[in-house]
DNA sequence: TTGCGTGCAAAGGTTTTGCATGGCA
DNA sequence: TGCCATGCAAAACCTTTGCACGCAA
């Protein structure tokens, strides 16, 4: 992870973010940008693509999570629309699909751990593994 | 992920889940058991410490987690000390250790996200991220 | 013009697979 | 003996790095 001084605007960096900011609500894989700019008929060498990335990440505006089976990151575009930081990231090991849920649960619980077992949660980096109830039900059937 | 029959009991086996019991309260990954094999003068090929540990997820006594920055995966062996689904796994993002904390907050809060929000939480696999009580006083100075 | 950003290829780390051999039952 | 497990090497995947060239300012 190489510091850059990311100083230029170049068109690799805004069709990488754009990308993401299109897709806010998701969480954004290297090989999903890939496929997108090869739809786009666009090239971007891949060292590029994560170069950028880490750069996003450095600045902010870009979380980087590991979550489940795959080793490969997943990337997501933080603006106020998500960086709320009492929503629980609830991840379907059945269907992968991420719900993101607001609910003042988190924000007790958050501070119960804090206050009495010492440890500061970040809850945008918490992924929450279970079923959600589409494939409880279909597991139950 | 290949599906072995898993039929024979052979010393590699052995060793491996002598050294996963040992560390039952830890999060062992493979490099931790070459280290393990190697100063033990034991030689084990490093395909069959993935073949072995695939066996054991599949048996359900061995856990498979991704957390983290790090792309490697980590191991722990299960048995009835540690399968408490009610047992909160704190993962410091600084120093990259784990708490693991058990708390009737963290049953409350999975009750309330399935009653409220239909979604079965899986505590066993689930990590919270943030800082403990060490690093954010290093933080703080 | 300066020096950062990019693309390419090579390399690093983790994990999987094919194949011949070894060893359990 | 029959068949599964192992070891080795190669390969697959994801990611990082070195270097020369391209391009933004």
């Amino acid at each position: 992870m190489m510091n850059r001084k990311n100083s230029y605007n170049t068109k690799q960096k805004d069709v990488i973010k754009n990308f993401l900011v299109e897709n806010k609500n998701n969480y954004v894989t290297v090989n999903d940008i890939l496929a997108y700019l090869l739809k786009q008929n666009i090239h971007v060498g891949i060292a590029t693509i994560y170069r950028t990335l880490d750069n996003f990440v450095l600045q902010g505006i870009v979380r980087r999570y590991v979550t489940g089976e795959s080793s490969a990151a997943s990337y997501q575009f933080v603006d106020k629309d998500n960086q709320n930081d009492y929503c629980f990231h609830l991840k379907c090991t059945c269907c992968n699909k991420i719900f993101d849920v607001e609910c003042c649960a988190l924000m007790e619980m958050s501070e119960h751990i804090k206050a009495k077992h010492n440890f500061s949660i970040d809850n945008s980096m918490t992924f929450y593994y279970g079923l959600c109830s589409g494939c409880s039900a279909k597991t139950l059937s």
